[in-house]
DNA sequence: TATTGTTATACTCTATAACTATA
DNA sequence: TATAGTTATAGAGTATAACAATA
C-alpha cells in the first residue's frame, strides 16, 4: 500500500496499470500452459475469440501490439492451424483475419480463462467502481493517440 | 466502443488493461524519445524515482518484471551512470539500487512525463472514478498470485 | 500521396533452468 | 533447505525503416 503522500502527489496511475498488466498476463499464461502460447498469442486469440473477423490494422488497434509483431503472432497461430487469411473483397490491400474451427476451440478456452481471472478478480467489487476502472482505461488511451 | 452484450457476457477488463497498457506505454516512450529509454527503462526509473532505495526483489515487484529481465535493465542503467548496486548490510545477499546524482535528473525527467499523461488523461475523471480503478487494479493483481 | 501489410535488422524482453553466495 | 541475484540459451516482442500492392 502506498502512503497518503504519494497517491496525492506522486503519479501513480501508469505505474499501478504496467504492475497489473504484467502480473495478470503471467498468471494468465500459467493458467493456461497446456496451451503453449505466449501472450501476445493469448491476447490476439482473446479478441478473436467473439467470432468476428478483423483485418491486421483492427486487430492492431483493439490488441494495442504494433503490427510488425502481429505480423509474427499471426504467423505462428496461422502455422497451427488456429486462424487463416483470408482476401478482403472490401479493401484488397487487407486480410481478413478468421479462427479456423481448431481455432475457435483453443480462443473458447482462451476466453474462459480469462473470465474466470475475472469473475474471482472481480467478485468484490461493486458496479460502480468498475464503471470507474473502464472511465480511467478509456482516459488513459484518449490521451495517448 | 463495446456493444452492451459484450460488456455484460464476455470478459473485456484484461483486454482493455492490455490495450490501455501498450497504448500509453508507447505514448509515453514517445515523449522521452530524447532520453532514448525503453518501456522497462521508463517504468524502473519511474519506481526509483521517489528516492526510496530498493532491493532487485523489491523492484521486481513493484514494476511487474521478471527478476532475470531486471538484471539487463540494471545493467544498462548501471553503464549509463544512473544508478548503483550497492551492497546490502542488512542481508549480504542483495543489493540496493540507488539512483546517482545523474539518474535522479532522468528519473525527475520520466517522472514529469509520467505525471503529465496522467494529469492530462484524468482531467476529466472524478475522484469517485479514480478510485474504483484503484480498487480494480489491486483486485486483479490479488487474484494473480 | 497515403495506407495495408510484410520484410529486415538490431536490440530488448521473456521463460526456464542452472548456478553462487548467503540465509 | 530456501532465497537473492546473476548467467545462459532460445524464442518472442519492439522500434525503425524500407518495400510492394492497393487506395
Amino acid at each position: 500500500m502506498k502512503s497518503e503522500d504519494e497517491l496525492s502527489t506522486g503519479p501513480w496511475a501508469l505505474l499501478a496499470l504496467q504492475r497489473a498488466t504484467h502480473r495478470t498476463l503471467q498468471a494468465l499464461a500459467a493458467s493456461l500452459a497446456e496451451l503453449d502460447l505466449t501472450a501476445s498469442e493469448i491476447n490476439t486469440l482473446a479478441n478473436l475469440a467473439d467470432g468476428r473477423g478483423r483485418t491486421v490494422r483492427q486487430l492492431s488497434l483493439d490488441t494495442g501490439t504494433r503490427g510488425t509483431t502481429l505480423t509474427g503472432v499471426l504467423d505462428r497461430l496461422e502455422r497451427r492451424g488456429y486462424l487463416t487469411r483470408e482476401p478482403n473483397a472490401a479493401d484488397r490491400r487487407s486480410f481478413r483475419i478468421a479462427l479456423t474451427e481448431s481455432g475457435r476451440g483453443v480462443a473458447r478456452r482462451v476466453r474462459e480463462a480469462v473470465a474466470d481471472v475475472e469473475r474471482t478478480a472481480l467478485a468484490g467489487v461493486s458496479p460502480r467502481q468498475l464503471d470507474g476502472y473502464r472511465a480511467v482505461l478509456a482516459a488513459l488511451q484518449e490521451a495517448s493517440r
